[in-house]
DNA sequence: GTACGTGTGTAGAACGTTCTCCGAATTGAA
DNA sequence: TTCAATTCGGAGAACGTTCTACACACGTAC
């Protein structure tokens, strides 16, 4: 047994006896709960900052709430996350609710374990974002616990969802580099084993937006997408094959930040200057994006925004909202100095 | 309240009348308690599998264990953590415990809130990775529950500690830099206003790393720290008074890898070239160093190990190990692209 | 004088586990 | 045969809250 050697905690109890009243009127005024005279809520707070009381979460999370919100990604490394997580924070700074974030990881299984242990911990709602677990099982975990959906385009009435207009972000980097000349403009997107159920993946929607734009543009026939991982060695892996190729293309859009990263490795290895013989764009404008030494062309996302949306649609639910909600936010462009003109023999 | 829909949760209850048995009997079961006879053991696991039963981890924490750890640290942006957090996950995965992050945000009060949140929430065990909340509230809540501390050098028998050797990772640093030719090398670090009490923290053990190295090489007239945020803007104000000034260093050592971002913002804004006219090497080797266009200097602190140790020393003392343990890591240098000779001028 | 709110407070039964204690059955030794 | 000793299983009291139901006191309207 863990040796919890300090002192008994301060129980309800506690405070009730030190206030001369019942625990029931404790409860009451630690939940702002209707009957309570002021000069009784008065003696019962003093109380409890007397005795420096703070309620036993746990002991809550049998009867009420636990007023903890369970945040599911698949890996903090990801930057875009850092983003929406600080948003959903600052929508929910000072209020009565904590946030805890579990990391799942890529694996299907491991997902589903951890979305089911933050349900058995009694979470009172839970944001998962981009989860890659089975929608099924999503939908099951939505219908006992307040849920909301980052990044899917899949709506259904168990969660709300919060989007970003990725077809249109894809559009936004196609016009761009059709704007500075090129033509031959790759992509770099991901089969994304994400779970089964799942139609609207990011990386889907994504797609089928570069394909709209080169459209658009009447290029359908140069399109042309490299799929791998999003992660630094997959853009690397996707760069070398789109690069190395006999009709190598002039630009390449990197699905995700990372992915560019990976792209960008392999140009320089092949001796490609950027943007003087090949231009790269990334997606979701993570902050290694910004840094000096990279200053990537990228689609801002704003995950703040995202994170305090999804935050404030997860209060409205849980205080009994039953109508789903869908909110879409839509991409900018940041142009920075991986996107020029295409070298001129190329024009 | 929660509209809480679904049917209601499979208890132990259930199982025990679907096994026949009573539900002591299946709450041995599920702790591997002694007193069941294998027949028996086998009758209420067929019973758990066949119901889909999960134990309700709220209800288990006001008796015994939640099976949950909980990870505090300031923002899951900085990358470092990410490490660590790979390396707590990778060694946890499997067992029985499940890992929940609190990201606190830099602020005192707001650490501090987390932290008895954690308590409250009935954690097995904490992993507070870089406190910035006072040593004494700190020490409190480890006499309360099992924790292990990251990154500071201040030990304590209330908890275990896992500290990366920062003096001589400094003078990695510093040697390295001075073998290249460098004589005038300043480094960028922070006052950190870690909450009280703590005299050891990993920026300050650094700064003297810094100091003796310099010594050593008889180079402490040309000592020269420039104390700022570790993000990137705190290193390019750095940066800009460091290189803006007379006697500019042919060399700086950033004290964290963002920060290093920020002197490189500056120096490019000033017209240096990296190597050639400046060297610039980081601290942590975060993923970002490691980037193509990056390709940064840096001191690995293989903060995975740091992970896997410190989950490691905290399932001991849930166990019920009472002596602490200090645990140190040393680092080592991984050279890259922003290091070089200083220009002729200079040597 | 009766009936009916309305506002304020309490009693006490949940909630789903853990764990101490106890009883029954079985075994082994004297 | 009797008496421990050992093994297996269950009863039931916690744990710290929430929340329903109810009691009481005080109007107020008829």
């Amino acid at each position: 047994m863990a040796p919890t050697s300090g002192k008994r905690r301060v129980t309800i109890t506690d405070v009730a006896l030190h206030a001369g009243v019942s625990t029931s009127a404790v409860s009451k005024v630690l939940r702002n709960a209707y009957g309570v005279s002021p000069e009784m809520r008065e003696r019962v707070r003093a109380a409890m900052a007397e005795l420096d009381y703070r309620p036993h979460a746990a002991a809550r999370g049998m009867r009420g709430r636990t007023y903890t919100i369970g945040v599911l990604l698949d890996n903090i490394r990801n930057a875009f996350f850092a983003d929406i997580l600080e948003g959903v924070n600052t929508e929910l700074r000072g209020g009565d609710y904590q946030v805890l974030i579990g990391a799942a990881g890529f694996g299907e299984e491991d997902q589903t374990r951890l979305a089911r242990a933050l349900v058995d911990r009694q979470m009172d709602g839970l944001i998962l974002i981009g989860p890659g677990f089975p929608r099924t099982e999503v939908l099951r975990t939505a219908a006992t616990v307040p849920t909301v959906v980052i990044g899917h385009h899949d709506v259904a009435e168990e969660h709300d969802s919060v989007v970003d207009a990725d077809a249109l972000g894809a559009g936004l980097v196609i016009d761009h580099l059709v704007r500075l000349g090129h033509r031959r403009i790759a992509l770099t997107s991901t089969p994304g084993n994400r779970g089964s159920g799942w139609s609207g993946t990011p990386e889907r929607v994504q797609r089928r937006g570069y394909h709209e734009a080169m459209r658009r543009h009447g290029l359908q026939d140069l399109a042309r997408v490299a799929m791998t991982a999003f992660s630094e060695e997959g853009g690397y892996r996707a760069g070398m094959e789109l690069l190395a190729s006999a009709d190598r293309p002039t630009a390449v859009f990197g699905g995700a930040d990372v992915a560019a990263m990976g792209v960008f490795r392999a140009a320089r290895e092949l001796g490609l200057r950027i943007p003087e013989d090949f231009s790269l764009a990334g997606y979701n404008n993570t902050a290694v994006a910004a840094l000096a030494p990279v200053r990537l062309t990228s689609v801002d996302q704003a995950g703040g925004l995202m994170g305090t949306t999804a935050a404030r649609l997860l209060l409205e639910r849980i205080e009994g909202r039953t109508r789903s909600v869908l909110m879409t936010v839509s991409p900018s462009l940041v142009v920075r100095g991986t996107t020029g003109p295409p070298p001129a023999t190329e024009v």
